[in-house]
DNA sequence: ATGAAAGCGCTAACAT
DNA sequence: ATGTTAGCGCTTTCAT
């Protein structure tokens, strides 16, 4: 059963494929008579324009490119949800790589896909090309005209539309929050600190001390570079048995509930008299003992946001050179049980 | 910068485009001189060759259509992880859906799909699908001509490559291993009852008592029918004050960590006496406290495998009608700490 | 060694 | 109301 074309149709009715064309797309220069057979042989017999005729007659393809660092991390899945029901709700089709964190599976992916297979492209950063610091596979696409929307870890070098988190804010109101509810002695754990996201997190606690008048403590800013979680609990031991530690701001949920058991096993009640909180929305808060409260990221809205924001762009290329714009999602304080209620 | 065709390839040397197009495909028929200079020309200028006039002239896009239950599901999330890397190798793309469990939405995207966008399909079914024994859309677009890999939920009636994980033994495995450390009263918790899947490891779990001549207690066999798992510690806690339990082997890792959090709260100690095993591979096992036993179901290799049947049968198209095969992929437990070494 | 032309499936401007 | 034609970017057969 080979799939229908316009020329089957047309030999079948004995007209011109432009007659058909032209049926199928409801023209009024075609007399309702044969408009109605050819629509309803069309549908009967399961006829769907080629989509690859169609992209090429078109110059666009209704396809998005999204390329995430790791599909394993329920922050990306979370966002790639978002950004495929924003997308297939408006009739586009999500083409999606993993770059591994992987600065050249990054760089191939982007040329591989800017030869006409989609639209535009939705990003999030590889660790590597953070630390890289090069970003010019990324120029050339847009210069090229296919517009890129970043998300989460975005490059400030690059011109394009962008939707973040307040890592800065969420943070600080963090650590207002652990001061309020009595924890002097506020630790803050980063596996991220390469990362600019991980930067404003860091900035953010420092301010969230200031605000709450608490001295910093540089023996309580732990960053964490080995990135097996499995070594996580083994690192914090030491650092645990040396301060006095009360409370646990961490960048990632894994490091956080090593953080939790390293805290209890040391003898530590919490949250009565240790508190922690974790970014991140994962499932692993949900799970924990007792189930750790986090600032939550909304990663399905951010997908959803930069979708949007995309397909705007693709569908408005015309009209004008909109300015490009970041759309800050605000983070929220979910109240689980490693924290006292405030 | 508009992106270069072969036109303007044409244009910049004064030959005409058949010249061009063999010297890119570097043709005997060509000189070398020519060659040279245009293919130089080509790769100083970035030439690549448009996506959708190739898929249109060769009809097929080296693109494989991905449809997943959800993306959230850690264990989908690395069948993709396998499927994109194994694909990628080979110089396919990847195009996603998520069919959200619903069965509407998984034949509105094949159907989109089955347009000449995608080469072939890899798939497992939606709950709903399975649920309404409707698999018309996939002996559609079979006989169409695009051939389907499906895996994990697989349908009996259709005639098509599967991979599956061997659901059956690995309960069975596990049942015994649980006698053999000491257990006697064996609880079977699903949540997946609907699911062939599910019910092949329950016939396992019965397969296993028999094995390790234990009787069987219904009371035992919990089926959970509820999908919230914020209401599975509710659910089970009344079942756990009734009956005498010493071991749970459970379908997921949620229902499972509810498990554990009952048995301890009843005073249980894990692993001394009571000991539980769960079906999957995801990241809860590896944080839970104590750290839990598995069957791992080798997601990335179930992925790759799919990718691999999917890509041979594509090649091999003309070759000859290929017999469809059922790979079946096995299952490990993965000793953690909320079992006793065997 | 190079070029002309047809065709992949479709649309649309321009006849008739 | 219907048909002819050119063209989207590329490959390939068949001239020259």
């Amino acid at each position: 059963m080979k799939r229908l074309t316009i020329k089957d149709i047309a030999k079948e009715f004995s007209v011109s494929i432009s007659t058909v064309s032209k049926a199928l797309n409801d023209s009024y220069e075609i007399s309702v008579s044969t408009k109605e057979k050819i629509q309803k042989y069309a549908k009967e017999n399961n006829y769907k324009p080629n989509f690859n005729a169609l992209s090429l007659k078109n110059r666009k393809t209704k396809t998005i490119g999204i390329v995430i660092p790791d599909m394993l991390n329920y922050f990306f899945a979370q966002v790639f949800k978002g950004v495929e029901k924003t997308a297939n709700k408006k009739g586009y089709k999500i083409i999606s790589c993993i770059s591994n964190e992987s600065f050249e599976k990054e760089k191939e992916t982007i040329e591989m896909l800017s030869n006409g297979s989609i639209d535009g492209f939705i990003i999030s950063l590889a660790e590597e090309s953070v630390l890289k610091n090069d970003f010019k596979h990324f120029e050339y696409v847009i210069n090229e005209g296919t517009p890129i929307v970043m998300f989460d870890r975005v490059a400030e070098a690059i011109n394009c539309d962008k939707v973040v988190t307040d890592d800065f804010k969420g943070a600080a109101k963090t650590v207002k929050y652990l001061a309020k509810t009595g924890s002097k002695n506020i630790a803050f754990i980063s596996t991220i600190s390469n990362l600019k996201v991980g930067k404003k997190r860091h900035q953010g606690y420092l301010k969230g001390l200031e605000k709450a008048n608490l001295p910093i403590n540089n023996n309580l800013i732990i960053n964490i570079l080995d990135d097996d979680y499995k070594n996580y609990e083994k690192i914090l031991k030491p650092i645990f048995e040396k301060n006095t530690i009360d409370a646990v701001i961490a960048t990632d949920e894994s490091s956080a509930i090593a953080a939790m058991k390293v805290a209890q096993r040391k003898g530590h009640k919490i949250p009565e008299n240790f508190a922690v909180v974790s970014f991140s929305n994962g499932i692993l808060a949900r799970h924990s003992s007792p189930k750790m409260s986090t600032v939550s990221q909304h990663g399905e809205k951010m997908g959803a946001t930069a979708a949007k924001l995309l397909i705007e762009r693709l569908e408005h290329k015309g009209d004008s050179n909109l300015e490009h714009q970041t759309v800050v999602i605000k983070t929220d304080l979910v109240e689980r049980n490693s924290t006292k209620k405030s």
